[in-house]
This record gives structure tokens, C-alpha cells and sequence, in this order.
DNA sequence: TATTTTATTGAGATTAAGTCTCATTAAAAT
DNA sequence: ATTTTAATGAGACTTAATCTCAATAAAATA
């Protein structure tokens, strides 16, 4: 019940974002989108292809890349690097914003959020000049199990 | 007079790790180190290869991704990335670190240290744990400039 | 609903950063 | 000076990501 009114919602937002920006809403960026909304994980795009292919669905790899892009541009997912080589992306939920700790010997994620840091990345920015609009944060290390 | 002086010291410092972890001082090595280290830029791997090519020395593309790795495995230079899908290196200066703020527009790099920042994450890592390592920090915007 | 328009998709070719192989070279040890 | 073996050079190879273009399907229009 819950779940699938947050995924109503979810699939709204994405409908909502297409049609304002005068992109189709087709059925591959809606199951692009579930497939990335739906999880916990921090996926690359070949793990996007197969877990659709999985379920049964005929997609193509450049639409899976086109697609990612998409959703990139228009903050409904993040971009991450944990240093692996290849981009990994998340569901973006803009009221728990989260970067990244990330064991260098298992490759455990951890997530964190420090108000802090989030403003002092502000303050330095108009510091600069600049205007802000993101960032990337990756704190590296060796986690507990490893140690 | 001062910056010879600065070369005889990096470069010894190059000798010292190399032979301190049983690899070779070879010319190439002393070549790229000796181009990072007295660059204020933040070159690519071809952006090296070309800077010596144009010195006149003959060296391969292979020489300087592998001389890279060694130098990043020993904290003489820092890899960072920019965000256009190149890898980025610099002198790391031990007793003036720094991270990076990017215009997205015309590339600019600007260099901030924050020393909130820095205890921060040293404290974020200690409550998950991990032994920390080393961090990734961009922040992105736009520049005066291209505002 | 049927037709038209045009953005999107699929399949595979292409690009390019980075890695690997192996014969040759040159540090550094003897 | 000779020996040992790590490092180099040249180019093949890998692979994440992009591009091309004919076919398809959203969505606008009649
Ligand atoms: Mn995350
Ligand atoms: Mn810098
Ligand atoms: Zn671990
Ligand atoms: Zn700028």
C-alpha cells in the first residue's frame, strides 16, 4: 500500500519533469527510472541493463545511457564516482541529501550527511564568487570488517 | 637559485621513495616527476606525454600512465577528477593541501583549503569506524566570469 | 479514432582513456 | 665488466561511453 503510493508519486514526478521539459515519457525512462527509484543500491549502467533485462525487458544500451543522462540533468538521480572506473547513480531524495564514505579494500558504501560541511561548501563557494550548484564528496578508508 | 634548489630537493625526494620501496630512479620517472612538480597546472596523461614530447624526449604513453600510478601510490602527486571523464594530476604538496571548486561553464579551477572541512571528515570516518585514507572534494559552479 | 509529426529507440559501429604483452633496454647489484 | 632483473616502447587490446541512422512509438492534430 505504501510502497505503491510512493511509487505513484515517484512516476508522477518523472511524467511531470518530461512533459515540462517536452521530453515523451516512454516506457523505457519509466522503467529506468522504477529500476533506480526501487533500490538501495548505488548501480552503474550495466547493472541497470541487466537487472532490466532480468525482468523481462528488451532495452537497448544506448537508451540506458541516454536515459541516465535524462534523469541526471534534471536532478531525479545522482552521479556518483567511488573509484571503480565506471559512473554509479541513485535515487536523488532531496530532503536527505547524502555523500559518500567508501572502504578502498571491500568497497562497502557508507552514507553520511553533515549540515556542517554543506554549509561550509556554500560559504566557500560565494567566497569565490561562484555560483554554487553541486558537489561531489567521497571520503576514502578502510572500514571495520577490513581493518 | 631558490627553485634549483627546490628541484635538487624534490628530485631527492623522488630517489628516496623510489629507492626506499625497491623500484628504479629511471630517467623517465625523474622526467614526468619533474614536470608535475614544477607545473601549476592540473594535466592529463597526454597533456604530460606532449609537455615532454616537446622537450624533445622520447618516452611512451604506457611510461607515463604507469610512472602515474607510482607516483599517485606514493603520495607524490594527486589524481583529481574534474568531471570530463580524464584523469587530472598535480604536485601534492604535504604541508598545503588543497581541494578544488570548478566552473562548469569555462572550466576554471579554482584551489580552497578548509581546515573545518578537513577535521570534519576525520571525524565523519572515526564515527563509521574507518581507518581514513584520503578524500575527493569538488565542488561545481559558475565563475564570475561566466555569470 | 485515424493520421501526421517528430522525439526516441535499438543494434551495432566508433571513440578514447587506460591497460596489457612481450621483446628490448638500462638501472643497479655483484 | 658482467650479471640480474625491473622498466621501457610500440602497439594490440579492453571497455565505458558515445554516435549513427533506419525503424518505432509518443503525442499532437485532424
Ligand atoms: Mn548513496
Ligand atoms: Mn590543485
Ligand atoms: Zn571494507
Ligand atoms: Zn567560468
Amino acid at each position: 500500500m505504501r510502497l505503491n503510493l510512493n511509487k505513484i508519486i515517484t512516476m508522477q514526478l518523472l511524467k511531470e519533469t518530461l512533459q515540462r521539459e517536452g521530453l515523451r515519457y516512454t516506457k523505457q525512462r519509466q522503467e529506468i527510472w522504477n529500476e533506480l527509484r526501487s533500490s538501495n543500491e548505488h548501480r552503474d549502467a550495466e547493472e541497470i541493463f541487466f537487472a532490466l533485462r532480468k525482468r523481462g525487458l528488451e532495452i537497448s544500451r544506448a537508451t540506458i545511457y541516454r536515459t541516465i543522462d535524462v534523469l541526471v540533468k534534471y536532478n531525479l538521480i545522482d552521479k556518483l564516482d567511488i573509484g571503480d572506473g565506471r559512473a554509479r547513480f541513485e535515487y536523488n531524495d532531496k530532503y536527505l541529501h547524502h555523500d559518500h564514505l567508501i572502504c578502498t579494500s571491500c568497497g562497502k558504501i557508507v552514507e553520511f550527511h553533515n549540515d556542517e560541511i554543506e554549509e561550509l561548501q556554500k560559504k566557500i563557494a560565494k567566497q569565490h564568487n561562484f555560483k554554487f550548484s553541486h558537489h561531489s564528496h567521497q571520503l576514502f578508508g578502510i572500514c571495520e570488517d577490513c581493518k
